[in-house]
DNA sequence: TGCCGTTTTAGAATAAATCTAATCTGTTGA
DNA sequence: TCAACAGATTAGATTTATTCTAAAACGGCA
């Protein structure tokens, strides 16, 4: 009765309490849709459709919520590339990004690929949480 | 008759016509309103605002298509920090920015205080067009 | 099991930005 | 100089992404 599906269940029901959150069926579903598989980067419609193509049945304004609470505890990334729509990326490791406009499309790039040898300090009273880079690509003219 | 204002409004001028763009009423007054003084980073209703308050009379449709094509025109630079609000930097040249987050507000950092030693290739087919570093502050806990 | 704070939900509301179709304006060349 | 036309501007409606609201459902503990 415990088969691997059943293990995975388990596996992210301990990293969202590990994480404060509750386990419940959304947020337990949405983590499965989301953690299962290669990493990757999801708007939250796409969470949405996604999630009602497979059984688990979530609000819109859930998947935003939980998008937000998943970003709040580290468990997912958010990428800003676009304005006025925001990605999120299951890989939360040091990384950066190339973005394709045309397509609307982020390609990762591992973070050895940047080396950013050198950072300003601070402003007194704050602390760098995160340094974004962005490479915008367009199309090779030659 | 012909002071510095007037001097500075025909500089704005030929600036728009060297960009492709005709000198309208609109786009001179505009423009007036962001290329004087010091750079800064404006939203788009901030520009708006700010028109209705000078004698800048434009409608906010106008704003925005204005602001889309200087930066096309590479008048003005983009920049994304915050989802579902876009900044306009009026300094083009090479620079990064420190981003706020309790206070959306973005803070420049002078490129020679990032030092980004290696970057990756671009895909073939395309090229770099751009690399937006944005270093997002939080508060100090120290 | 019953309770209580948390979570979810549908649908309304908001905010930024874009679209539309009508009007106006800059520029060109006769 | 001015008529004509492409390009620009406009008010207002529309779209898209996201957040809010208030009520119903749920999870976990005693």
């Amino acid at each position: 009765m415990t088969g691997p599906t059943e293990d995975h269940r388990l596996a992210i029901e301990d990293r969202l309490r590990q994480a404060g959150l509750r386990p419940t069926r959304q947020r337990v579903g949405l983590g499965r849709l989301l953690f299962d598989g290669p990493a990757r980067h999801v708007t939250a419609e796409d969470v949405f459709v996604e999630a009602e193509g497979a059984d688990v049945s979530v609000s819109l304004a859930t998947v935003y919520n939980t998008l937000r609470q998943f970003v709040e505890a580290g468990l997912l990334r958010e990428v800003l590339a676009e304005p006025g729509r925001a990605y999120f990326d299951t890989d939360t490791s040091d990384h950066h990004h190339f973005f394709l406009p045309k397509e609307g499309r982020l390609v990762d790039v591992p973070a050895g690929d940047v080396d950013i040898a050198k950072l300003p300090d601070a402003p007194p009273g704050s602390r760098i949480g995160r340094v974004d880079v962005v490479i915008r690509l367009e199309d090779d003219a030659s």
